[in-house]
RNA sequence: GGUGCCAUAGCUCAGUAGGUAGAGCAACGGACUGAAAAUCCGUGUGUCCUUGGUUCGAUCCCGAGUGGCACCA
Protein backbone atom coordinates (compact mmCIF):
# COMPACT_ATOMS: atom_id res chain seq x y z
CA UNK A 1 0.00 0.00 0.00
CA UNK A 2 1.16 3.79 -0.58
CA UNK A 3 1.48 6.30 1.59
CA UNK A 4 -0.99 8.90 2.58
CA UNK A 5 -0.74 11.88 4.77
CA UNK A 6 -4.67 12.98 5.91
CA UNK A 7 -5.15 16.62 6.30
CA UNK A 8 -7.73 18.05 8.00
CA UNK A 9 -8.35 21.52 8.36
CA UNK A 10 -10.57 24.44 9.11
CA UNK A 11 -11.54 27.20 11.00
CA UNK A 12 -10.90 27.10 15.17
CA UNK A 13 -13.45 25.71 16.71
CA UNK A 14 -14.91 23.86 14.21
CA UNK A 15 -14.09 20.22 15.68
CA UNK A 16 -10.96 19.59 14.00
CA UNK A 17 -9.27 17.76 17.22
CA UNK A 18 -12.22 15.43 18.04
CA UNK A 19 -12.48 14.45 14.25
CA UNK A 20 -9.02 13.86 14.17
CA UNK A 21 -8.81 11.42 17.44
CA UNK A 22 -11.92 9.68 16.15
CA UNK A 23 -9.74 9.59 12.40
CA UNK A 24 -6.34 8.44 14.13
CA UNK A 25 -8.07 5.94 16.24
CA UNK A 26 -10.34 4.28 13.21
CA UNK A 27 -7.12 3.62 11.24
CA UNK A 28 -4.71 3.40 14.14
CA UNK A 29 -2.36 5.86 13.53
CA UNK A 30 -0.96 9.26 14.98
CA UNK A 31 -1.59 12.96 14.73
CA UNK A 32 0.46 15.70 13.43
CA UNK A 33 -0.28 18.76 15.13
CA UNK A 34 -0.37 22.12 12.24
CA UNK A 35 -1.21 24.77 14.70
CA UNK A 36 1.50 27.71 14.85
CA UNK A 37 0.61 28.27 18.54
CA UNK A 38 -0.55 24.84 19.82
CA UNK A 39 3.23 24.01 19.20
CA UNK A 40 4.04 26.57 22.55
CA UNK A 41 4.40 24.60 25.75
CA UNK A 42 4.14 27.86 27.73
CA UNK A 43 0.44 28.04 26.28
CA UNK A 44 -2.82 25.97 26.94
CA UNK A 45 -5.79 27.64 27.82
CA UNK A 46 -5.55 30.40 25.46
CA UNK A 47 -4.68 27.98 22.47
CA UNK A 48 -7.31 25.05 23.12
CA UNK A 49 -4.78 22.38 23.32
CA UNK A 50 -6.30 18.85 23.22
CA UNK A 51 -6.81 17.62 26.74
CA UNK A 52 -4.12 15.08 28.17
CA UNK A 53 -6.73 12.91 27.98
CA UNK A 54 -7.23 13.15 24.59
CA UNK A 55 -3.77 12.84 24.11
CA UNK A 56 -3.46 9.60 26.00
CA UNK A 57 -5.57 8.16 23.51
CA UNK A 58 -3.66 9.00 20.69
CA UNK A 59 0.21 10.30 20.05
CA UNK A 60 0.49 13.83 19.01
CA UNK A 61 3.11 15.47 17.68
CA UNK A 62 3.93 19.50 17.92
CA UNK A 63 1.74 20.03 20.61
CA UNK A 64 3.28 21.95 23.30
CA UNK A 65 6.69 20.74 22.06
CA UNK A 66 8.38 23.51 21.60
CA UNK A 67 9.03 27.39 23.51
CA UNK A 68 7.77 30.37 22.95
CA UNK A 69 11.30 31.95 23.41
CA UNK A 70 12.27 30.10 20.07
CA UNK A 71 11.91 31.73 17.42
CA UNK A 72 9.76 29.58 15.30
CA UNK A 73 8.34 29.67 11.76
CA UNK A 74 6.34 28.27 8.46
CA UNK A 75 10.32 26.60 7.22
CA UNK A 76 11.12 25.20 10.69
CA UNK A 77 7.93 23.48 10.83
CA UNK A 78 8.17 21.94 7.53
CA UNK A 79 11.70 20.31 8.10
CA UNK A 80 11.03 19.31 11.66
CA UNK A 81 7.13 17.81 11.05
CA UNK A 82 8.30 16.38 7.53
CA UNK A 83 11.01 14.34 9.51
CA UNK A 84 8.27 12.96 12.20
CA UNK A 85 5.88 12.33 9.24
CA UNK A 86 8.80 10.08 7.10
CA UNK A 87 9.44 8.41 10.30
CA UNK A 88 5.68 7.51 11.38
CA UNK A 89 5.37 6.21 7.81
CA UNK A 90 7.95 3.83 8.32
CA UNK A 91 5.06 2.07 10.88
CA UNK A 92 2.05 3.73 9.24
CA UNK A 93 0.30 3.96 5.85
CA UNK A 94 -1.39 6.79 7.01
CA UNK A 95 -0.75 9.78 9.16
CA UNK A 96 -2.68 12.60 9.93
CA UNK A 97 -2.10 16.08 9.85
CA UNK A 98 -4.29 18.16 11.70
CA UNK A 99 -4.47 21.66 12.33
CA UNK A 100 -5.82 25.10 11.76
CA UNK A 101 -3.09 27.30 10.39
CA UNK A 102 -2.83 27.79 6.80
CA UNK A 103 0.70 28.73 6.26
CA UNK A 104 1.69 25.68 8.21
CA UNK A 105 -0.36 23.02 6.10
CA UNK A 106 0.77 24.34 2.83
CA UNK A 107 4.28 24.08 3.73
CA UNK A 108 3.91 20.40 4.38
CA UNK A 109 1.77 19.94 1.09
CA UNK A 110 2.99 22.39 -0.98
CA UNK A 111 6.93 23.30 0.41
CA UNK A 112 8.42 26.33 0.54
CA UNK A 113 11.06 27.93 -1.04
CA UNK A 114 14.88 27.38 0.86
CA UNK A 115 16.71 30.56 2.08
CA UNK A 116 18.37 31.36 5.23
CA UNK A 117 17.00 32.63 8.50
CA UNK A 118 16.14 36.20 9.00
CA UNK A 119 18.84 38.09 11.21
CA UNK A 120 17.00 39.19 14.34
CA UNK A 121 19.76 42.55 14.56
CA UNK A 122 18.40 43.02 10.74
CA UNK A 123 15.01 43.09 11.47
CA UNK A 124 14.92 45.13 14.39
CA UNK A 125 16.54 47.79 12.26
CA UNK A 126 14.13 47.37 9.70
CA UNK A 127 11.66 47.77 12.47
CA UNK A 128 13.08 51.05 13.73
CA UNK A 129 13.29 52.56 9.71
CA UNK A 130 9.43 52.15 9.61
CA UNK A 131 9.03 53.25 12.56
CA UNK A 132 11.18 56.89 12.19
CA UNK A 133 10.98 57.02 8.41
CA UNK A 134 7.94 55.28 7.55
CA UNK A 135 6.98 52.67 4.86
CA UNK A 136 7.46 55.03 1.92
CA UNK A 137 11.47 54.78 3.36
CA UNK A 138 11.23 50.68 3.08
CA UNK A 139 9.72 50.71 -0.09
CA UNK A 140 12.51 52.91 -1.36
CA UNK A 141 14.78 50.53 -0.09
CA UNK A 142 12.90 47.40 -1.49
CA UNK A 143 12.95 49.39 -5.05
CA UNK A 144 16.78 49.36 -4.87
CA UNK A 145 17.74 45.90 -4.03
CA UNK A 146 14.96 44.08 -5.43
CA UNK A 147 13.19 45.89 -8.29
CA UNK A 148 11.39 42.85 -9.28
CA UNK A 149 9.46 42.23 -6.22
CA UNK A 150 8.76 45.45 -5.43
CA UNK A 151 6.46 45.30 -8.48
CA UNK A 152 5.15 42.34 -6.87
CA UNK A 153 4.93 43.04 -3.47
CA UNK A 154 2.21 44.54 -1.27
CA UNK A 155 3.18 47.77 -0.90
CA UNK A 156 1.15 48.43 2.13
CA UNK A 157 2.00 45.65 4.02
CA UNK A 158 5.00 46.55 6.29
CA UNK A 159 5.61 42.95 7.00
CA UNK A 160 6.27 41.25 3.30
CA UNK A 161 8.59 44.49 2.71
CA UNK A 162 10.38 44.15 5.93
CA UNK A 163 10.74 40.56 4.90
CA UNK A 164 12.00 40.85 1.21
CA UNK A 165 14.96 43.48 2.86
CA UNK A 166 16.04 41.27 5.44
CA UNK A 167 16.62 38.33 3.34
CA UNK A 168 18.24 40.73 0.08
CA UNK A 169 20.25 42.70 2.93
CA UNK A 170 21.45 39.24 4.41
CA UNK A 171 22.69 37.34 1.96
CA UNK A 172 23.51 40.22 -1.04
CA UNK A 173 21.32 38.81 -3.30
CA UNK A 174 17.50 39.67 -4.04
CA UNK A 175 14.65 38.14 -2.10
CA UNK A 176 12.70 37.21 -5.43
CA UNK A 177 16.36 34.99 -6.50
CA UNK A 178 15.07 32.54 -3.64
CA UNK A 179 11.03 32.97 -4.93
CA UNK A 180 10.33 29.59 -7.08
CA UNK A 181 7.39 29.02 -5.56
CA UNK A 182 8.11 25.14 -5.44
CA UNK A 183 5.44 22.32 -5.47
CA UNK A 184 7.86 19.97 -4.03
CA UNK A 185 7.26 16.27 -4.17
CA UNK A 186 6.21 14.48 -1.79
CA UNK A 187 6.71 10.46 -0.94
CA UNK A 188 3.34 10.58 0.20
CA UNK A 189 0.21 10.98 -1.97
CA UNK A 190 -2.05 14.00 0.27
CA UNK A 191 -5.83 13.46 0.90
CA UNK A 192 -7.79 17.29 2.20
CA UNK A 193 -10.50 17.28 4.75
CA UNK A 194 -12.15 20.67 5.26
CA UNK A 195 -14.44 20.96 8.49
CA UNK A 196 -17.04 23.79 8.24
CA UNK A 197 -20.50 24.31 9.16
CA UNK A 198 -22.94 27.38 9.14
CA UNK A 199 -21.51 30.77 10.08
CA UNK A 200 -24.31 31.31 12.93
CA UNK A 201 -23.48 27.92 14.42
CA UNK A 202 -19.63 28.77 14.26
CA UNK A 203 -20.36 32.21 15.85
CA UNK A 204 -21.98 30.20 18.46
CA UNK A 205 -19.11 27.97 18.83
CA UNK A 206 -16.33 30.11 19.55
CA UNK A 207 -18.18 32.81 21.81
CA UNK A 208 -18.74 29.83 24.01
CA UNK A 209 -15.65 28.38 23.80
CA UNK A 210 -13.99 32.12 24.63
CA UNK A 211 -16.26 31.94 27.84
CA UNK A 212 -15.10 28.92 28.70
CA UNK A 213 -11.67 29.74 28.55
CA UNK A 214 -12.01 32.66 30.67
CA UNK A 215 -13.57 30.13 33.03
CA UNK A 216 -10.84 27.77 33.01
CA UNK A 217 -8.26 31.09 33.74
CA UNK A 218 -6.98 32.29 31.00
CA UNK A 219 -6.70 35.79 32.70
CA UNK A 220 -4.25 33.97 34.99
CA UNK A 221 -2.45 32.38 32.23
CA UNK A 222 -2.21 35.74 30.47
CA UNK A 223 -1.05 37.29 33.12
CA UNK A 224 1.73 35.08 34.23
CA UNK A 225 2.93 35.60 30.53
CA UNK A 226 2.35 39.35 30.60
CA UNK A 227 6.05 40.34 31.00
CA UNK A 228 6.70 38.14 28.01
CA UNK A 229 3.99 40.01 25.53
CA UNK A 230 7.16 41.10 23.39
CA UNK A 231 7.54 37.40 22.16
CA UNK A 232 6.15 37.17 18.44
CA UNK A 233 4.32 34.00 20.14
CA UNK A 234 1.83 35.96 21.89
CA UNK A 235 0.75 37.96 19.32
CA UNK A 236 -2.19 35.92 19.38
CA UNK A 237 -5.66 36.34 19.40
CA UNK A 238 -6.92 35.63 23.32
CA UNK A 239 -3.44 37.05 24.92
CA UNK A 240 -2.58 40.72 23.28
CA UNK A 241 -6.72 41.77 24.27
CA UNK A 242 -5.85 40.79 27.89
CA UNK A 243 -2.90 42.35 28.06
CA UNK A 244 -4.75 45.70 27.09
CA UNK A 245 -6.65 45.03 29.42
CA UNK A 246 -3.66 44.77 32.30
CA UNK A 247 -2.47 48.29 30.91
CA UNK A 248 -5.95 49.53 31.29
CA UNK A 249 -7.00 50.55 27.99
CA UNK A 250 -9.44 48.51 27.83
CA UNK A 251 -12.29 46.92 30.47
CA UNK A 252 -12.37 43.03 31.14
CA UNK A 253 -15.62 42.79 29.64
CA UNK A 254 -14.17 44.69 26.65
CA UNK A 255 -10.78 42.47 26.22
CA UNK A 256 -13.46 39.38 26.59
CA UNK A 257 -15.81 40.75 23.88
CA UNK A 258 -13.06 41.33 21.52
CA UNK A 259 -11.53 37.79 21.88
CA UNK A 260 -14.54 37.01 20.47
CA UNK A 261 -14.50 39.42 17.32
CA UNK A 262 -10.90 38.80 16.65
CA UNK A 263 -11.13 34.71 16.66
CA UNK A 264 -14.11 35.10 14.43
CA UNK A 265 -12.64 37.09 12.08
CA UNK A 266 -9.44 34.93 12.34
CA UNK A 267 -12.32 32.05 11.50
CA UNK A 268 -12.87 34.01 8.77
CA UNK A 269 -9.40 34.28 7.61
CA UNK A 270 -8.69 30.34 7.53
CA UNK A 271 -11.57 30.13 5.75
CA UNK A 272 -11.01 32.28 2.85
CA UNK A 273 -7.54 30.59 2.39
CA UNK A 274 -8.93 26.97 2.59
CA UNK A 275 -11.86 27.74 0.58
CA UNK A 276 -9.66 28.39 -2.02
CA UNK A 277 -7.91 25.14 -2.16
CA UNK A 278 -9.43 23.14 -4.55
CA UNK A 279 -8.51 19.69 -3.05
CA UNK A 280 -10.49 20.63 -0.10
CA UNK A 281 -12.96 18.00 0.35
CA UNK A 282 -15.70 19.67 2.94
CA UNK A 283 -17.59 17.97 6.18
CA UNK A 284 -19.98 18.87 8.52
CA UNK A 285 -18.07 18.09 11.58
CA UNK A 286 -19.63 14.92 12.81
CA UNK A 287 -19.46 13.22 9.69
CA UNK A 288 -17.05 10.92 10.71
CA UNK A 289 -18.66 7.69 8.63
CA UNK A 290 -18.55 9.88 5.94
CA UNK A 291 -14.85 11.05 6.38
CA UNK A 292 -14.23 7.68 7.03
CA UNK A 293 -15.63 6.05 3.89
CA UNK A 294 -14.49 9.04 1.67
CA UNK A 295 -10.77 8.64 2.64
CA UNK A 296 -11.43 4.93 2.36
CA UNK A 297 -13.15 5.19 -1.41
CA UNK A 298 -10.32 7.53 -2.33
CA UNK A 299 -7.28 5.14 -0.77
CA UNK A 300 -8.68 2.31 -2.77
CA UNK A 301 -8.81 4.34 -6.37
CA UNK A 302 -5.63 5.31 -5.82
CA UNK A 303 -4.27 2.07 -5.17
CA UNK A 304 -6.06 1.06 -8.51
CA UNK A 305 -3.68 3.42 -10.39
C1' G B 1 -59.07 52.97 28.72
C1' G B 2 -56.71 58.28 27.72
C1' U B 3 -52.54 61.35 26.15
C1' G B 4 -47.72 61.89 24.27
C1' C B 5 -43.27 60.03 21.92
C1' C B 6 -40.98 56.42 18.74
C1' A B 7 -40.76 52.80 14.40
C1' U B 8 -34.74 53.66 8.82
C1' A B 9 -28.83 48.21 7.82
C1' G B 10 -27.70 42.55 12.26
C1' C B 11 -27.35 46.51 16.65
C1' U B 12 -27.30 51.88 18.28
C1' C B 13 -28.84 55.89 15.68
C1' A B 14 -28.46 60.13 11.85
C1' G B 15 -30.93 62.03 7.47
C1' U B 16 -33.90 63.47 3.31
C1' A B 17 -36.87 71.90 2.95
C1' G B 18 -40.85 65.40 -0.92
C1' G B 19 -36.55 63.22 -6.11
C1' U B 20 -35.95 55.42 -3.05
C1' A B 21 -30.74 56.88 2.28
C1' G B 22 -25.65 57.12 5.74
C1' A B 23 -22.37 56.91 10.36
C1' G B 24 -20.28 53.93 14.37
C1' C B 25 -20.09 48.99 15.90
C1' A B 26 -20.98 44.17 14.10
C1' A B 27 -20.74 41.49 9.53
C1' C B 28 -18.92 40.02 4.70
C1' G B 29 -15.15 39.33 0.56
C1' G B 30 -9.98 39.03 -0.85
C1' A B 31 -4.36 38.73 -0.66
C1' C B 32 -0.75 35.61 1.40
C1' U B 33 5.98 30.99 0.59
C1' G B 34 10.32 31.82 6.90
C1' A B 35 6.08 36.84 12.26
C1' A B 36 0.72 33.22 9.54
C1' A B 37 -3.91 33.06 15.77
C1' A B 38 0.89 37.43 12.11
C1' U B 39 0.41 41.31 8.40
C1' C B 40 -2.28 43.88 4.62
C1' C B 41 -6.37 45.33 1.11
C1' G B 42 -11.44 45.86 -0.09
C1' U B 43 -17.25 45.89 0.53
C1' G B 44 -23.37 48.95 2.71
C1' U B 45 -25.44 44.18 3.12
C1' G B 46 -32.02 48.22 3.35
C1' U B 47 -40.05 46.37 1.60
C1' C B 48 -36.89 53.50 5.44
C1' C B 49 -43.37 49.01 10.20
C1' U B 50 -48.28 48.11 7.29
C1' U B 51 -52.05 50.48 4.70
C1' G B 52 -55.10 54.36 2.44
C1' G B 53 -54.68 59.65 0.87
C1' U B 54 -52.30 64.25 -1.16
C1' U B 55 -48.51 64.62 -5.16
C1' C B 56 -45.63 63.92 -11.56
C1' G B 57 -43.11 61.53 -7.45
C1' A B 58 -43.87 59.71 -0.32
C1' U B 59 -39.09 56.81 3.84
C1' C B 60 -40.34 62.11 4.73
C1' C B 61 -46.74 65.47 4.67
C1' C B 62 -52.05 63.80 6.29
C1' G B 63 -55.51 59.66 8.04
C1' A B 64 -56.02 54.69 9.89
C1' G B 65 -53.82 50.23 11.70
C1' U B 66 -49.97 47.39 14.28
C1' G B 67 -45.92 47.13 17.68
C1' G B 68 -42.80 49.43 21.50
C1' C B 69 -41.82 53.10 25.37
C1' A B 70 -43.40 56.91 28.86
C1' C B 71 -46.94 59.38 31.65
C1' C B 72 -52.17 59.83 33.35
C1' A B 73 -56.22 56.91 34.91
Amino acid sequence: MKKYLIVVAGPTGIGKTNTGISLARYFNTAIVSADSRQIFKELTIGTAVPHSKELKTVKHYFIQSHSIFENYNASKYENEALKIIETLFEKHDIVLLVGGSMLYINAICNGIDIMPDADPEIRKALKKQLENEGIESLRYSLKKLDPDYYTKVDLKNPNRIIHALEISILTGKPYSSFRSNPKKERSFSIIKIGLNCSRNQLHEIINKRVDRMIDAGLETEARNLYHLKHLNALNTVGYRELFSYFENEITLEKAIELIKRNTRRYARKQLTWFRNDEEMNWFEPGQIKEIITFIENRISENEQH
